[in-house]
RNA sequence: GGCGCCGUAGCCAAGUGGUAAGGCAGAGGUCUGCAAAACCUCCAUCACCGGUUCGACUCCGGUCGGCGCCUCCA
């Protein structure tokens, strides 16, 4: 059926084609780095990474910009607080989004403009727009965009079929407009002595000032696709659901008005919240845990994305430590069979005609359930699925050609959910262990040398197997066990430790 | 008040007009010195009430419950 998608803009899902062949645009609303992101805004990086990487596996070549939003009301506030400027407030913010994203293995977008770098290309924008009559300067100075001189205004959240309660969300007053109509929203700010102390503030032919939040996607997003040759539509525009107004809204008007093209994405893809008890989660109910916090208690990045990608994108997902519990244990035991498979493959042709349909299962069901506006719960059922009837194959002691195993590394790259490093060593006879007497009872602290110690007790608990000395050999697993290392102990006579 | 989403087993979660994927947890079993891992078996009638239909969990209407957006929140 190929590749569709939900489009925002159609509240349908449509067959997606990029416009020019065999290269999509893709342009991503990033984080506000005033602060850390927390594992909220990173469902929708996460999502949009799934996205990004479906792509790239149909064989499209992906332009991905992700913008970083360095100025704005929240970050003048802090930086002021701080008595520094928005750039230096900003920059450790930034950094610690890119360690973050590396952590949950999102792959790096081609650009991160920052608002900041960009505020030539949206003086040029504002310009253009007053010489096209649908922007104009308010009393207080600040250049707002009229909506009712663009007509196409409302489309994609609908707002011809809706009423607006002005003020309704709580979050802005209704008395601090300057503008000719209340649904007009701000494209530049008029510079405030606050602004200027944290340079904040720009000098630009209709007045000193600051962007408008929604300007900088349309700068950057036209500046970018002007740079690669691919036009002033993009293929694609994602984010998360709350932007879909006012700030995507906003960004079509000003686009389009601007270029004069009908669109300025073809496709808007939006994400669901990630919620925390039913409430979704945000910085100011309270309930947020950044990707650093679960690090630091010891969650995988394998099991958060499993987690993630287990419910489709435009489900709001519930986060709860029996959710992540499960995802840790459902990656643990993908994890077990990609290493089982691996070590059994074997590199001749004519495999068992059972591992070629088991193959082209994998990669048919996967390929189809993420062609579907991105099923990727689906294509984790097609997964698990595979584990349990590969490991039945492997029981019967039916190797894989590396040919299928390909298959299943091909799907998994896509998810990219197995547990993150970490695996176990493997001790067998003879290992030599026992060159330097017993290890001590109690374990090294250094990584490395606790790995030693753990080697040692595995060889010290397969001699005692030997000599069938089980009362010695249990003694030597709970030994390991209270130290944190799980024993196993294979069929082929090998002792297996790995960290718990 | 307007617009929209959701309500599927203990928990999480796909899905279809023809009688419910998958994961986690749980129970029993095979294997194992014992474990672990793996495999096998078992575990739902899809919030409620009407309607349409030969047939609805899936379509329509209503009720109840949860959630989101409504000017700078992913």
């Amino acid at each position: 059926m190929g590749l569709r998608f939900y489009n925002t803009l159609s509240r349908s899902i449509e067959p997606f084609t990029p416009a020019v062949p065999g290269r999509v645009s893709m342009y991503t609303c990033g984080p506000t780095i005033w602060n850390y992101a927390h594992i909220g805004n990173f469902r929708t990086f996460l999502f949009e990474d799934l996205l990004r990487r479906w792509l790239e596996a149909r064989g499209l070549r992906v332009f991905h910009v992700m913008n970083l939003t360095d100025v704005d009301d929240r970050i003048i506030k802090e930086a002021g607080a701080r008595g520094l400027p928005i750039r230096e407030f900003t920059e450790p913010f930034a950094r610690a989004f890119f360690e973050d994203r590396d952590f949950l293995r999102i792959r790096p977008a081609h650009a991160y403009p920052r608002a900041t770098d960009f505020i030539a290309e949206m003086i040029r924008l504002v310009e253009g727009l007053l010489a096209k009559g649908v922007a104009y300067q308010g009393d207080d100075r600040s250049v707002y965009f009229a909506i009712q001189r663009f007509p196409a205004y409302g489309q994609l959240s609908q707002l011809d079929r809706r009423s607006l309660k002005a003020g309704a969300s709580g979050r802005v007053s209704t008395d601090e407009y300057d503008k000719e109509n209340a649904q007009d929203f701000v494209l530049w700010k008029a510079a405030r002595p606050e602004d200027e102390a944290v340079a904040a503030a720009w000098d630009a032919p209709f007045g000193r000032g600051r962007p408008g939040w929604h300007l900088e996607c349309s700068a950057m997003a036209l500046a970018l696709l002007a740079r690669e040759g691919l036009g002033e539509v993009l293929d694609i525009h994602a984010g998360g659901v709350d932007l879909i107004f006012p700030h995507h809204e906003d960004e079509i008007a000003q686009s389009c008005a601007f270029t004069g093209a009908s669109h300025f994405a073809r496709v808007w893809l939006h994400g669901e919240f990630l919620n925390v008890r039913g409430t979704k989660m945000s910085k100011r109910f309270g309930n947020i845990t950044t990707p650093r916090d679960l690090k630091a208690d010891g969650v995988d990045a394998g099991a958060l994305r499993l987690l993630m990608f287990q419910t489709h994108y435009r489900q709001k997902l519930d986060l709860t430590d029996e959710a992540l519990a499960a995802a840790r244990e459902g990656s643990r035991r993908l994890g077990e069979f990609d290493g089982r498979l691996r070590r059994a493959t074997r590199r001749t042709a004519g495999t068992p005609n059972a591992w070629a349909e088991w193959a082209g299962r994998v990669a048919g069901d996967v390929s189809e359930a993420l062609d579907d506006d991105l099923n990727a719960p689906r294509a984790i059922a097609t997964l698990f699925d595979a584990v349990r009837d590969g490991n039945r194959l492997l029981d019967q002691g039916l190797p894989p050609g590396d040919g299928e195993v390909a298959e299943w590394v091909r799907a998994l790259e896509v998810l990219d959910v197995l547990p993150s490093g970490g695996g176990g060593t493997t001790v067998s006879h003879g290992a030599g262990a026992a060159a330097e007497g017993a290890p001590s009872d109690t374990p090294p602290t250094e990584p490395e040398a606790s790995e030693n110690w753990a080697r040692a007790w595995a060889a010290a608990r397969l001699t005692a197997k030997g000599r069938r000395d089980f009362k010695e050999a249990d003694r030597i697993r709970d030994l390991l066990k209270a130290a944190g290392w799980s024993v196993r102990d294979n069929k082929d006579g090998t002792v297996e430790v790995r960290r718990v």
